[in-house]
DNA sequence: TTGTAGGCGTTATCAT
DNA sequence: ATGATAACGCCTACAA
């Protein structure tokens, strides 16, 4: 009996071969491992394949060979600019290489994580790239099992599944607190938003910091689950001031904060750095525009993306990592909102 | 001869099928039209595939049906902040849809665009959504040829491809401008960084409101192809006090330019509104926290990408649209930075 | 270096 | 409402 299916017209493999006159597997390898054929078929079977337009089937593809060439991603947010700039250096690793990147928003959410590790798995991807170290047990075990490498970012820490690229949240906030510290400061304010486990560990690093300074006060720490922004870092910093009227320095989780922070100390007429001094997190752009210019920790996040796509597709080609957790560390950027505590020239603010 | 591949092991519909003693295709129909089946094998079939933990195959779903469930999405940069909201809309409307997106990143380029939809083609996605409405001649075609229902986002215009969702740059510009003659500036600056053809719309409509106006001069307009950033747009203010001392308001192609702005004036102690007004674009969170807060025309870009999504998605279920283009609008946020000129009292800026 | 044969897991087609 | 069978287009395994 003659069922046929409407042939959606495409060109096939089995065609550019037989206008090639080869077979359908050497027509196959020419666009995988073109240096196994012959000069001379290879340059037919290239001819014949343009000529006809032929564009491969990926699903075809896929099922027969029972791999892919997506990379699936695990982000907890789109919004937040930080990831923004980790997506581009993802982007621009992947370049040229024939891999797919394949995005996914876990929202913050580790259930939503679970759920989404188990779709991704069902897909066979060829590689797998997850924020931070805090998966739930479930979610390890999905890792676990997983025959792709894995890539774990945004922050180094002990036992990973894989492979890991990040730096530790931890000793940046020590690192800041102790610059100020360093720069006479006593009363330092600790303003968190979005209190995710890696802002949870710049709490602890930030806690120890001042622990060891023996200036521990828990009025001087104020979060709220709150997402993180410029108004929040205005209102955060209110608080602050609120329950710590001698507060004479601001450590932000991140940079919106602390922009917000020196947009209410103008509010409120408060000289920065005179009075207040502030640091922020991460470095985004505008830091060093401000005026005062803002102090920051300066994160890698381009090449956090683009070691995590490199580390993996060497894994996925076999290559054994030569590190399996890479430290890109930070630098605390010193600017004009951190300097030293001491009197200053009164500084007006009009033409 | 029996050589037999390496079977992964997974669960494939055949097996919930024979669990639950209906034949394949019942099985597969539960997956897509489970109101065909008959109450109880529909529940056997649930069962079944609980039981054995079955997760569909879609290389070979796609191979079988001609067809994925991938919309593909191409947009011009990772970085801009202003396409993190408009993915975060994207992400949103696809929520509960069996949709997956895959972006794509053209870096503004459009021989790049043209690329990688050819390539997206080649993929059969159920949808794409393409950004802007400049596509060169050659993508236009492939645009045309596309057998899936595309959307284009970021702006409106004549001649849509399939549909559209977005917004006049054009009139939006001209309404700021609008707003600063009626706030009695006369010498209004404009400022622009990559200079793409939604910017360039927006100097159309800056250039047409000043022309209204007579008060046309070359002068008073900067730009430059570097990507926008607080730094540049402090540096494309110095440049356009150099060349108009005069200037007593400035319209930024963007809010990063504001931003930077609003700084230089603190350094420049300009004070803000009183000698120069600031009108900014997008309207990101900042805007309205900064001190003094900072005008600027708000956009609904997680509206566009989450309207984009619901109208490609209906498309693709056959609904015919609605509309096909849909203008989502925009609003200017007066705030502080744009209050009318006048003698205002000088303010200080320390505790 | 090249070719042969079959299978990858699902859905479309046609039939009951 | 349900089922038998043939594609879907490519790749792996093996052989030459």
């Amino acid at each position: 009996m003659e069922r046929k299916r409407i042939k959606a017209g495409k060109v096939r493999l089995a065609e550019v071969a037989k206008l090639a006159g080869v077979s359908t597997i050497t027509a196959s390898r020419f666009f995988r491992t073109p240096e196994a054929l012959s000069a001379g078929k290879r340059a037919r079977v290239d001819s014949a394949a343009k000529e006809l337009g032929y564009m491969p089937n990926l699903a075809a593809r896929a099922l027969a060979s029972q791999r892919t060439e997506v990379i699936g991603a695990l982000i907890p947010s789109l919004t937040n600019s930080v990831f923004a700039e980790v997506l581009s250096g993802i982007y621009d690793g992947l370049d040229g290489s024939p891999y797919i990147i394949q995005f996914a928003n876990t929202r913050y959410s580790t259930l939503q994580e679970e759920k989404l590790l188990r779709l991704f798995r069902a897909q066979k991807p060829a590689g797998l790239i997850v924020t931070g170290i805090n998966q739930t047990d479930e979610a390890r075990a999905v890792l676990e099992s997983m025959t792709c490498p894995v890539v774990q970012i945004m922050e180094t820490g002990p036992d990973p599944v894989d492979m890991m690229v990040g730096f530790s949240h931890y000793d940046a906030a020590f690192a800041a607190i102790t610059h100020l510290l360093a720069q006479g400061r006593r009363r330092i304010g600790f303003l968190g938003a979005r209190m995710d486990p890696r802002v949870q560990r710049r709490l602890d690093g930030y806690r120890d910091a001042m622990k060891a300074a023996a200036l521990s006060d828990p009025h001087l720490v104020i979060t709220t689950q709150a997402p993180t922004s410029a108004t929040i870092g205005g209102t955060l910093f209110a608080d602050l001031l609120a329950r710590a009227p001698d507060t004479d320095a601001v450590f932000c989780v991140n940079d919106d904060l602390a922009l917000g922070v020196l947009f209410e100390c103008e509010r409120r007429q408060i000289a920065v750095p005179e009075k207040m001094a502030i640091v922020g997190f991460n470095d985004l752009e505008f830091m060093a525009a401000a005026a005062p210019s803002l102090s920051s920790v300066r994160t890698n996040r381009y090449d956090m993306g683009r070691r995590a796509i490199t580390m993996l597709t060497a894994a996925i080609e076999g290559q054994p990592p030569e590190q399996r957790v890479v430290d890109l560390g930070f630098e605390l950027m010193v600017r004009q909102s951190s300097a030293a505590k001491r009197a200053a020239p009164p500084r007006g603010r009009r033409a």
